[in-house]
DNA sequence: GTCTATAGATTGATAGAC
DNA sequence: GTCTATCAATCTATAGAC
């Protein structure tokens, strides 16, 4: 019983540790995508989930180490998403369930989007190698996908690269630029606006590449 | 002739005062859009532009007033582009123009759009200003043209803000996200890349709201 | 494992010689 | 106007009591 207890619920000592760093990766994700890695400070994100400064360092090494982890964790996110990718469905299907999934990531890890594009804006220092390796492997895939499509007259001819590029901008400004976007509507999306949002992307492209889209799934 | 004459050309006093001005502003825009407000140090920007880090101080009393003034000139350049929308225009020479426009700005203006992507991922607050006004009175007057199209049966009914989204989303990503393409790509993008995205943005679009596009100008 | 106190390094900003 | 030297504040990281 030499462990103290807190406010979380009991558990097991392990149970006890995940809690943790949960709460700090929670706090550090929402500090960093704030206030990029170099504007975040570890009292602030310590402050944010109510521990002593020292504590972070316990848990993760140095603010370098949890940022990556923070990093590592959103492109877990961003992958179980990208699965949502049919290369088995109609383009129809496929592409409007991907970018359903990107608005819905959009609206609810806001965070971690934001927390992505700083690092992509600032040259990928800490996640060059994911972008050469699982986002470059993912990308070459889909984009196969989409000249099968092509050839098969499913869809227009277009370079499929500006075609994911256009997906990726879209749905991530969402997030991204959600400060602009809610200053504009004088408050935030409200869900009828979300869903509107959504089917406008999906309508635009879906006809932008030839397709007539039905209504909506 | 007190004045030091450095490698500049001479001229009067002022027109060396605004040279030496530029140099620090266009340092500071590079170093801003590589490290975020908080990543960029007084130290990197003197270094970028050669001069000793006290020099900075003099033409801009501090680290804030250096940031606010190369956003204030970013934002300069964004609104001659958004000139380029031209509401007289058919809708389809006005969105055909203003995307070229903004696809140039990405590839020309880099670091200018980082910075200001920057800015708005952080919650703007130098520029918060500039979106209450500015912005949102351009994008009023070009919400109203879009409904216009509309009522006219000129273009498919969309709600025109997403639609603005969309063309600022996809154009901007070719700039803030510039790295992460130019991973995918194996290096940066040729010319003929730059024509055939920009040819690709604009079709998209143009076709998803229901208008069936010529050549490009 | 948790917390206080502090070391060690860096940064924005300024003083003052030239 | 330019530059060197330096101050004062801040930040990451750690030492050490509990």
């Amino acid at each position: 019983m030499a462990q103290t207890e807190g406010a979380e619920k009991s558990g097991t000592r392990a149970e006890m540790r995940e809690e943790t760093e949960r709460a700090i990766l929670d706090a550090a994700e929402g500090i960093f995508a704030e206030a990029g890695f170099g504007g975040a400070t570890m009292q602030a994100i310590a402050d944010s989930c109510g521990l002593p400064k020292a504590n972070l360092h316990y848990y993760f090494s140095s603010k370098e180490k949890l940022y990556r982890r923070v990093v590592e964790r959103i492109f877990t996110v961003w992958l179980e998403a990208a699965d949502s990718f049919d290369t088995d469905a109609t383009p129809e299907v496929a592409l409007r369930r991907y970018i359903e999934r990107k608005m819905q990531l959009s609206r609810d890890y806001r965070y971690g989007s934001k927390v992505w594009a700083n690092e992509v804006l600032h040259g990928a220092p800490i996640i060059q190698d994911y972008l050469e390796t699982t986002l470059r492997s993912w990308t070459e895939t889909r984009v196969a996908v989409i000249r099968r499509w092509i050839a098969q007259g499913a869809i227009r001819p277009v370079e499929p690269r500006w075609l994911l590029y256009m997906i990726w901008a879209t749905t991530q400004h969402y997030a991204d630029f959600a400060h602009q976007i809610e200053t504009l509507n004088h408050g935030p999306l409200e869900a009828d606006q979300w869903d509107d949002a959504t089917e406008t992307v999906c309508s635009i492209i879906l006809r932008g590449i030839g397709i007539d889209p039905g209504a909506p799934a």
